[in-house]
DNA sequence: CGACCGACTTGCCATTAATGAA
DNA sequence: TTCATTAATGGCAAGTCGGTCG
């Protein structure tokens, strides 16, 4: 309950702030209903049967659909074995796709080849696919360089032109970027339907390579509320089916066609209904933080356990706490072969009874989530080691770590410990608790906003470092990182030729002590001072740069980080929100701004 | 159970916009 | 004011997890 009305008070005052003008009372009444309904989530036991409805009414004006395809001019000709060759609209469309990406390397890839060819081939006329035989023979280069040149004419664009081309986005986002939800504008998260091109998957996808289709009316289908005025379809058209169930969020889906699953129009994070749910997640993450220490207990019982899935199970979920993994779901041989906890394989752990001066060690090194590399040497307790080596015991190397458990069953057993409680959660629960801990023990009084900045980056870096958010290493680092070093070196310069400048001062003033000379001598050790500060702040940004050279801070700030906690952390410390947030991350969290105090912890 | 599907969150990257140095 | 860097945004792929069905 006292959660409860945390919530509610949080949106009474968004409501407040929000609408301004608006009556008051019922943005009360309307947000005093939300909460209500939550708090029939929070009873779990109590059943789902209140829960589903995610609104009562939805209006909107459908997706956008993209632009339609604009053949080539005839001056850009695609050539087979050396010669000319006109293709219908149809296929020279794929082509274009195909040759707007001939400088990557994906091209260059077999699977990426193979897939588009046939995919190719399938779209292609009758007459087309007989003449057509081998994509080695194909020849985009000049469709290509004319896609370059394009690119390049509106990079070269004058500022009008730019300008009626925002106009137009803008215009755009005006009639298709919102919809209403009960009562309340609300901003779409994507209204724009994906156009067709060319799937890249990530890492080595059995798929790349293949057609992503364009999306027809007759693909979609509406979620609109029953008495809402129902979207007009492009004209012409018809949308495949026109539904009215309020216990899902999206506005709009289709299938897409490479993995056949459904893709939806869903609201931006900045709504309500995401807002709500964003906050119930956090508020699961700390029941959590109350029962840890029981199911810690609970787990490291398991692993003693007589039955093998039982101690399965407790180092699965070790592992998920201790090192933040997800749950590693099963996952079909269509898609790249990444694992997470569950679905790891005996040739993606190597046990060293000891390793770096330290006793029972597991290496790590398996791809995750979208193909990142997962390395890690860590420590682990002593009965672990034990049931990892009884795991490992005649097993093959492609053979799974933990045979006996699901992704299923462990969520089963997680939601009887906890109502509410998943795999996903502990990263949650770690994540925000080590920024909580990191910005306790990094902040401390006296410090300068830009050295508070610094600490809670360092803190957001630590969370992200927990959980493997990785980046590709920017383009332009190395040269970055350069300018920086050249920058330290001329200020070393500058603060050497200012303490010589000093001691020379102090000398000065040593043999003819004035006035005057002990005004010089303050002055200089005063610019001494101010150098070295000035070289601290930019060693602080060198180590600050180097260390987010592959770390991705985003990820974490976005969905793993409760909000709360940084907004209580800029409130202590007297750092403006906007430092730590931009306008965009600012709305996403407005249930945590302004409601937050100063004293809450995580 | 386990396969499958639907809905929703999480994740990295390319593009675009904003900012600051020259 | 222009150009180069950096930050914000949008795009869409790829996870998680609950429900259903045989």
């Amino acid at each position: 309950m006292k959660t409860c009305l945390r919530f509610i008070s949080r949106f009474i005052y968004i409501s407040a702030e929000r609408n301004k003008v608006a009556s008051f009372v019922s943005s009360v009444r309307y947000y005093y209903a939300a909460a209500a309904k939550t708090l029939s989530d929070c009873r779990w036991e109590e059943g789902k049967s209140s829960d589903t409805q995610k609104w009562s009414s939805l209006e909107h004006k459908g997706p956008y659909f993209p632009p339609e395809y604009e053949p080539l001019p005839d001056n850009i000709c695609f050539y087979y074995d050396g010669q000319p060759m006109k293709l219908s609209p149809a296929t020279e469309e794929i082509v274009t796709f195909y040759a707007k990406m001939l400088d990557h390397e994906y091209t260059s890839k077999e699977v990426f080849q193979n897939n588009f060819f046939s995919d190719w081939k399938e779209e292609m006329t009758k007459e087309e696919r007989k003449l057509i035989k081998t994509l080695s023979k194909c020849d985009f280069s000049q469709i290509h360089k004319y896609f370059v040149e394009k690119s390049e004419e509106r990079k070269n664009m004058t500022k009008e032109e730019k300008q009626v081309l925002k106009e137009e986005a803008s215009r755009l986002m005006e009639e298709y970027g919102f919809c209403l939800l009960d009562g309340h504008r609300e901003k779409i998260g994507n209204f724009k339907l994906e156009p067709p091109g060319l799937f890249r998957g990530r890492g080595e996808h059995p798929k790349m390579g293949k057609l992503k289709k364009r999306i027809q009316p007759e693909d979609v289908t509406i979620n609109c509320g029953q008495d809402s005025k129902i979207p007009a379809p492009p004209a012409g058209h018809r949308w495949k089916r026109v539904q009215h169930d309020n216990t899902v969020t999206w506005l709009a889906s289709w299938l897409e066609n490479i993995h056949g699953r459904p893709k939806y129009i869903m609201l931006n994070p900045s709504s309500k209904l995401k807002g709500e749910k964003d906050w119930q997640k956090y508020e699961t993450a700390r029941r959590l933080k109350m029962k840890v220490d029981s199911i810690r207990k609970q787990y490291r019982r398991d692993w003693t356990s007589r039955e093998m899935k039982s101690r399965q199970r407790g180092v699965a979920i070790y592992f998920i706490d201790k090192l933040a993994l997800r749950a590693g779901n099963e996952k079909d041989d269509e898609s790249a072969d990444t694992v997470g906890c569950c679905s790891l394989r005996v040739e993606h752990i190597t046990l060293h009874r000891r390793l770096d001066g330290q006793e029972h060690m597991v290496e790590f090194d398996f791809l995750g989530k979208d193909s990142i590399r997962y390395y890690n040497k860590v420590p682990v307790e002593k009965q672990v080691f034990k049931n990892l080596k009884l795991f490992i015991k005649h097993k093959d190397p492609e053979d799974d770590l933990f045979d006996r458990i699901t992704t299923v069953k462990l969520n089963k057993t997680l939601n009887e410990c906890m109502p509410g409680l998943t795999a996903k959660v502990f990263r949650t629960f770690n994540a925000s608790t080590t920024l909580q801990d990191q910005l306790n023990k990094l902040t401390t009084e006296g410090m300068t906003v830009e050295e508070k900045i610094l600490s809670y980056n360092r803190a957001n870096r630590a969370v992200a470092i927990l959980c493997n958010h990785q980046r590709a290493a920017p383009k332009t680092f190395e040269k970055s990182m350069q300018l920086l070093q050249e920058k330290i070196q001329k200020k070393k310069e500058q603060i050497e030729e200012a303490k010589k400048e000093l001691k020379e001062a102090k000398k000065a003033h040593k043999d003819a002590p004035s006035d005057k000379s002990k005004k010089l001598l303050e002055k200089k050790e005063k610019a001494v001072q101010r150098l070295s500060e000035q070289l601290k702040k930019l060693q602080l940004q060198e180590t600050d740069h180097e260390e987010n050279k592959v770390i991705a801070l985003g990820t974490s700030k976005l969905n793993y980080l409760d909000a709360c906690i940084t907004v209580a952390w800029c409130k202590k410390h007297q750092v403006p929100v906007e430092k730590i947030y931009n306008k965009t991350q600012r709305d996403k969290f407005a249930w945590a701004i302004d409601m937050t105090d100063e004293n809450f912890q995580f």
